[in-house]
DNA sequence: AGGAAGATCTACT
DNA sequence: GTAGATCTTCCTA
């Protein structure tokens, strides 16, 4: 299980997106470990993307895009934590957001904090995933790449086998360019 | 004060 | 499957 490291975050956001379909996010909390698979995420510019939280400059809630890359950004939509990991190389600014995981550890505490019967319900969007895995505002500025973070991203060596693209979801303003990346079939990826 | 924002839940046809 | 209410911050006036 080896833990993701700073140059992997430090490309393009869309070649990390696609890179980090089939890697693990494991979240600490207390004792209790939880986990899922990455099974769609998203790509964000900077100021050329009227989708991106980056787009009307530097404000105090989304400086985190402009620190290094592997740390996590995070922020609140329509009543929801969205979370994204700040991907971009030197002169450019960018992050990946994660959409959906497909969960492995700790279940049944994922269950309880989201009140879902169905595993499939659990964390198959990014406002979902989110709650189920306990994160908010707190872990804005978080750095992934530290051994013993609350929340780290490591390779299992899994390799998936069909990656798919499409159009952004939800966005008023998208790109002329596919930054959504899935994997294909997982019935995990949000709808 | 008012409204928009990378969404989700519920209650229907 | 779609339609509408509601979720909470942060921006703009």
């Amino acid at each position: 299980m080896k833990i993701l490291s700073r140059r992997f975050y430090a490309r393009n956001p869309k070649i990390v997106a696609i890179e980090l379909l089939g890697k693990v996010i494991v979240r600490k909390v207390g004792n209790k470990k939880l986990s899922g698979m990455i099974v769609e995420t998203e790509a964000y510019y900077g100021d050329k993307d009227p989708a991106s939280r980056a787009y009307k400059g530097k404000k105090k809630y989304n400086s985190v895009m402009w620190d290094l890359p592997g740390k996590l950004f995070i922020y609140m939509v329509h009543g929801n934590w969205l979370l994204n990991i700040v991907a971009h190389g030197k002169d450019s600014v960018g992050v990946v957001l994660i959409r959906a995981i497909e969960p492995l550890d700790g279940i049944d505490e994922m269950m309880k904090n989201r009140k879902v019967k169905d595993i499939e319900n659990l964390t198959n969007g990014p406002g979902k995933l989110t709650r189920a895995m306990g994160i908010d505002k707190r872990l804005n500025g978080f750095d992934v790449t530290k051994r013993n973070s609350e929340i780290v991203v490591v390779d299992s060596g899994f390799r998936p086998k069909s990656i798919a693209n499409s159009y952004r979801i939800g966005v008023t303003k998208d790109l002329p360019e596919k930054l959504r990346f899935y994997l294909k079939g997982n019935r995990f990826v949000s709808k």
